[in-house]
DNA sequence: TAGTTTTTTGACGTCAGCGTCAAATAACTA
DNA sequence: TAGTTATTTGACGCTGACGTCAAAAAACTA
């Protein structure tokens, strides 16, 4: 009858393009001009398919956030020991180093919460998700006895977590007196701290 | 002979409204207009003082880490034990709540690192600042008996940072999921496991 | 090829920001 | 009051973003 519909298609390649663009030159200064010119269209062409520029980053923060926690539960799954997935856990939390773009954006993202109910549910998700990771392996580990950790199993995500989130901060802020190197290292102390064995 | 100078005081005036208008509606929208309009001037007065609006920025940048710094130093100063110093600058570190706007717009200012070297020095200064201040606490402690931290002190202060900054920037950041009172009893809590006796 | 639906363009009008700058005003002193 | 310097205004031209929309182009099928 008539030319195939193709939305879903495209729409992902837009907000493939909304991240690449937003980690290239950051969301302080992003246009529908930018994103558009990146995709290869016009912004005419954006329009067709999300209401307004604020509707595609809504759609980037997911697409990031998920990506995000995604990649990490996978490399983390493929591991047997306890203590290598806490390893793996960190490694994959962290950025590469002060140049990750993407990590970038999923804390620049955090800054449109607060402006936006559906930016707010998408940072909890993030956040919910990152606990369930670590307080997985915390109670695997301590269930097989290769971890003894004795304190609050909560409140040790919680703390698990938020290092991960500092260090990840100051990391892609340019703060060079934080190394990677330095956060995975402070990570694993505290880890070891309340019970942890991961130089096993 | 003529008119006398007072830029520095009308600096000072125009720093203040940056700090106010930017606490208010974030740094991502805010214009030279609003900044002017907060403080009852044209954008051209201001533009009298400030080469643009980076500029300004940077000097509010300065401003408010200050502030955040030095309050709590002073806060922290007038008490006596380690454990009460502890706990005090635990407390004044983190955010009254969701709607600390200034606490906000500091978290706000790391990601204009990275796009100016003024903005990475001021977060590079702030965070040696707070290290200070946890580091003094810790070694005092230490000193005076009042605690007992066996672990590496540089690991442990850049944790105690981590966990205020991380839990200051999910609560800036609406994430509901993070109250004042769980990070205040988070931080704690790592003090004590790491060798703090504050319940005294 | 003609018909149909989807996708894309490009122009239009509007609006707000920016930096410049000559002129006006204010706050002094002699 | 006249002279001098400091401060402030407000208009100008430029740029770039936005949302709308009619028309064009593309991708199909019968």
């Amino acid at each position: 009858m008539a030319r195939p519909n193709t939305q879903e298609r495209r729409r992902s390649e837009l907000v493939e393009a909304a991240l690449k663009e937003a980690s290239t030159q950051g969301l302080r200064s992003l246009s529908l001009t930018d994103v558009a010119k990146r995709a290869g269209l016009t912004r005419g062409a954006l329009l067709y398919y999300f209401d307004d520029l604020d509707a595609l980053l809504v759609e980037a923060h997911r697409a990031g956030t998920e990506r995000f926690c995604d990649h990490r539960d996978s490399v983390v799954a493929e591991l047997e020991s306890p203590a290598e997935k806490l390893r793996a856990a960190i490694a994959a939390g962290l950025p590469s180093g002060p140049d990750d773009a993407l990590m970038r954006l999923l804390y620049e993202f955090d800054f449109m919460a607060g402006q936006s109910d559906l930016h707010d549910t998408l940072v909890q998700q993030m956040y919910l998700r990152q606990t369930a990771t670590y307080r997985a392996i915390f109670e695997e580990g301590n269930a097989s006895g290769a971890f003894t950790i004795s304190a609050d199993l909560d409140q040790a995500t919680m703390n698990m977590v938020a290092l991960e989130d500092a260090y990840s901060l100051h990391i892609v802020a340019g703060n060079r007196l934080v190394t990677v190197d330095m956060a995975r290292e402070a990570m694993l102390a505290f880890a070891e701290q309340i019970g942890c064995r991961t130089s096993a």
